[in-house]
DNA sequence: TCTGGGGTCCTAGGACCC
DNA sequence: TCTGGGGTCCTAGGACCC
């Protein structure tokens, strides 16, 4: 892989970033957006990191920060960030013959058309180019491997053109070996017990010796570290292997009967994302557990598996092998705190095999029911009709949810009106 | 009765990512 | 009172085989 040039370009704090496209009133303020269940801090803007609120925060412990200096808070909106995340990969494509969508908020680049000299300008022209074309602020590393543009990425944060290219030792030596990519939190507290301290520490590991305690991937690291290239872009979506749903409750649930209704709330869900996606699952999985942070009370968590007959995406064989593994798990007397599905053995609808019935996967009278059943729904807003057991018992929290300004028409921002956003937020 | 090497497949759990 | 959700890959160990 030589003469390879790799460009990573990371949305800045880009929930956040999304809801002040639609709320420019939020610029140069404190700004932060939740999880799921608006259970604890997962973006936040310049304005927020600089008044300590950390990353992963629950929510609930930094309130007395948001109240007293009146940060402005989102329950996260992924119909508008998942858009978004669509304009901005999109613009990307007009500027490298390959990208790779690696997340919601990152891509890399192959720059290598750009060659080295050039590679800086070229960034700077990209990150200028997608801030006018979608609002969104990007911070663009330049390296020769993967890694090495992780970092420099995470060095273009904080300079002021947003573009830092080729990280020399001086710039492995201000990044924290913790913050390099691939480096988890067990491995950074190895490391440093190892003396080894930061990215340039790293680079000069014993391959040998990284092998050993981190495996393969870290052996890799201190490679890509280096300047050899280990990885290549990915261009091509990898196929899906498992899909899951599942939610923590807002209140620990105790009955059989509740746990029996979200768990096909899941099941319906995970089996609608296999049908938009295309795809049919082998088996299901069930876990439950009880709240890992509580300090009284017995700690249970298991999980079962049920194959499925022959693979499928309809909904009522997902929840019947789904409630059947749920009453294998299910123990009495314990506050439940989460639950989900996980379906595995993703394969594609039309290499389905053919069954004793006939043709294989779904093409027969049930999928023509489940069509029109996602259908409908995706009309009338989901969850307007369930299968069986599948009622509306519990809800996410989302007080502080924005609107769906790109996806939903009722929701298009207002010239000159208010329209009430955010209500009950600080 | 004891002693071996080598291979595959599966699973659970760890570690990482966003 | 209140601590996200959704993924992937690797490794170690057991079962089983020749």
């Amino acid at each position: 892989m030589k003469g390879r040039l790799f460009a990573l370009v990371d949305c800045n704090n880009f929930y956040v970033s999304c809801e002040r496209v639609f709320d420019p009133a939020l610029e140069g303020r404190p700004v932060v957006a939740l999880s799921n269940n608006d259970g604890c801090v997962i973006a936040r803007s310049e304005e927020a990191k600089a008044l300590g609120i950390p990353m992963g925060a629950p929510l609930f412990r930094v309130r007395p920060l948001i109240r007293e200096h009146g940060v402005r808070v989102y329950s996260s909106n992924y119909a508008l960030y998942g858009d978004m995340s669509g304009r901005v990969m999109a613009s990307l494509a007009e500027f490298a013959p390959d990208v790779e969508v690696y997340s919601i908020d990152e891509a890399f680049l192959d720059i290598a058309g750009a060659g080295r000299r050039g590679a800086a300008r070229y960034g700077r022209e990209i990150r200028a180019k997608i801030h006018r074309w979608t609002g969104i602020p990007v911070s663009i590393g330049i390296a020769e491997t993967k890694t090495l543009a992780k970092l420099a990425a995470g060095i273009a944060k904080g300079s002021p053109d947003g573009v830092f290219a080729f990280p020399r030792a001086v710039a492995l030596a201000r990044t924290e070996v913790g913050d390099v990519w691939g480096i988890g939190r067990r491995h950074a507290a190895m490391l440093k017990a190892s003396g080894i301290l930061t990215a340039l520490d790293l680079r000069s590991a014993a391959l040998g010796w990284a092998r050993k305690r981190m495996g393969l991937g870290g052996a890799r690291t201190v490679l890509e570290l280096g300047g050899t290239a280990c990885l290549d872009l990915e261009t091509q979506p990898a196929e899906k292997k498992t899909t899951t749903v599942s939610r923590s409750f807002a209140h620990p649930v105790e009955e059989l009967d509740a746990l029996r209704d979200a768990v096909s709330v899941f099941a319906a869900r995970a089996a609608a994302k296999l049908r938009r996606g295309r795809l049919l699952a082998g088996g299901v999985t069930v876990f439950i557990h009880t709240n890992r942070f509580a300090e009284s009370g017995p700690q249970y968590h298991d999980a079962a598996t049920r194959p499925l007959a022959s693979p499928t995406s309809h909904t009522g064989d997902i929840t019947g092998a789904a409630l059947s593994a749920l009453e294998r798990i299910f123990r009495p007397g314990l506050r439940y705190k989460k639950a989900g599905v996980l379906l595995f053995e993703l394969i594609a609808e039309e290499r389905a095999p053919l069954t004793l019935f006939g043709a294989g996967g779904d093409s027969g009278r049930g999928g023509r029911l489940m069509k029109a059943f996602d259908e409908i729904n995706r009309k009338f807003g989901r969850g307007l009709i369930r299968y069986g057991s599948a009622r509306p018992g519990w809800r996410m929290n989302q007080a502080c949810r924005s609107p769906h300004y790109t996806t939903r028409w009722e929701d298009l921002p207002r010239v000159a009106a208010d329209g009430g956003r955010a209500r009950g937020c600080s």
